[in-house]
RNA sequence: GUGGCCAUAGUGUAGCGGCAACACUGGAGCUUGUGGAGCUCUCAUCACGGGUUCGAAUCCCGUUGGCCACCCCA
């Protein structure tokens, strides 16, 4: 290996041919699960302005304040590659007046976004998620309908040990009360906590229930709960959500600590995990897949109307990496024939036959750049096919072909331009 | 952003201051038109840059990248 001068940036990979059929198959299931319960695709460009993030997900969120990839173009804008998709596509639900088609509009996407953050397993700085909107419908039938696809999704992709965690966060009517509440509340705890928490005391005090630090868990176990101070309306949605659950028997946890890190949600917030290594004691914990919830008061943030949305994202490479612990890879469809080349005139001949096939819309192999048939042979052997053809300087001189079926070895001698046909037989008697 | 561990062939590993090794994979071939076994040969100046030393894969510093724990989430 010569020295090598370029490796990918901290965070971005490539996604290698080993792995693509598995996203083919995330991605089908996906969008078939999608299609069924009536989403249409969208695509929204990769830069945005920068603005749209800090007035949406919100100036002291994560995301923007720490994470986001920002560019100065040569005009002078500054614009964002894309950390989450969900102010895209409001953006473009307003900009092109989807609230004049009919309500509900249910749409998904799915491509790269970034994050700059350290780097560790399932955790990038160029992810890939899949990502569903709905736009017009308050209900918390829809709610529940999200989490349900997402888990209809898993479940197709074979994955079990799925954890559905659900909570209600409110709404503009109710949280500043909570809030207030709950800042009062700790402000007298507030040696108790972390340092981080402390901050988070003023900036941002909802994040202080979900701390993994062993006080800050004790404080909270005493700390008011937003199920507490929802106003009427918010109750009754979350208690509508937990009944079509219910329903569906869809299995959840209540975790009444569930804040998640954007400022948009109101009322139902909900994430999804996977166990990280079901039945290995050895290796515990569970991966977060994805999450969600509603924002009915992004639309009018943005200046448009007010318009009821919920939605949720699903992170593919953390799907990716718990299908491949989780399940078998899908066996790749191999060519069955590999057609075998001995001499110039041969290969050139070879061309053409191996074109016929492709319109016949046979999958063959071939090595034309190997020119001892025993090489082509052991070529065909390692791939595994069940027939090889074999078009040497005899059989072009009398127009003929030879297969030869690999697991016996026995062969036979067949007209060229009937070889086609012929192979037609074979695999269909299988 | 903080702290820690790590980097040798495509992959997985050995080497622990004195000629870079093994397995698998890949490539060429084993008398020229026949694969699956076996055999031979072949693929790394040890991530990059600098330093210490007679001598560095090995020790030190920096850079880059990976992983882990925070943080946060996907």
């Amino acid at each position: 290996m010569a020295k090598l001068k370029f490796q990918t940036p901290t965070g971005m990979h490539d996604i290698l041919p080993e792995d693509q059929a598995y996203l083919r198959s995330i991605m089908k299931v996906a969008e078939s699960v999608s299609a069924f319960y009536g989403f249409q695709r969208i695509d929204t460009p990769i830069l945005e302005n920068a603005e749209l993030y800090e007035k949406g997900t919100g100036v002291s969120t994560d995301i923007v304040e720490k994470q986001m990839y920002t560019l100065k173009t040569r005009g002078g804008d500054l614009l964002a590659l894309r950390p989450e998709f969900t102010p895209n596509i409001v953006r473009s639900f307003l900009q092109h007046g989807m609230y004049n088609l009919p309500q509900p509009v249910k749409l998904y996407t799915s491509g790269p976004l970034f994050r700059y953050e350290r780097p560790q397993e399932g955790r990038y700085r160029q992810l890939h998620q899949f990502d569903v909107e709905v736009f017009g419908d308050q209900s918390a039938a829809i709610d529940a309908q999200l989490i349900q696809m997402f888990v209809a999704i898993l479940k197709d992709l074979k994955l079990s040990h799925i954890i559905v965690e659900v909570n209600s966060i409110g709404d503009s009517q109710c949280r500043p009360y909570y809030k207030k509440a709950l800042i009062s509340y700790l402000k007298n705890k507030q040696y108790a906590v972390c340092t981080d928490c402390r901050r988070r005391i003023k900036t941002n005090p909802l994040r202080v229930l979900d701390c993994k630090e062993e006080k800050c868990q004790q404080i909270r176990s005493q700390a008011p709960q937003m199920i507490d101070y929802l106003c009427q309306e918010c109750k009754d949605h979350f208690k509508s959500l937990l009944e079509f659950l219910d329903e569906a028997d869809l299995p959840y946890h209540l975790d009444p600590y569930l804040v998640r890190g954007l400022d948009y949600y109101t009322k139902t917030v909900f994430e999804v995990f996977a166990e990280r290594s079901p039945g290995n004691p050895d290796e515990k914990g569970f991966l977060a897949l994805g999450g969600g919830g509603r924002y009915d008061g992004l639309m009018k943030l943005y200046g448009g109307r007010e318009t009821p949305a919920a939605g949720f994202g699903m992170g593919i490479d953390r799907v990716l990496s718990a299908v491949k612990r989780q399940s078998l890879p899908s066996e790749p469809s191999s060519p069955k024939i590999f057609l075998a080349q001995l001499g110039d005139q041969a290969k050139k001949k070879s061309m053409k036959l191996f074109e016929e096939f492709r319109k016949a819309n046979i999958s063959v192999a071939e090595s034309l750049g190997r020119d001892s048939l025993r090489a082509q042979l052991a070529r065909a052997d390692k791939l595994g096919v069940s027939h090889t053809l074999i078009l040497g300087q005899r059989e072009v001189l009398d127009n003929s072909i030879v297969i030869r079926t690999m697991g016996s070895g026995a062969q036979k001698t067949v007209k060229l331009n009937e070889a086609v046909e012929e192979v037609k037989k074979l695999i269909r008697g299988k």
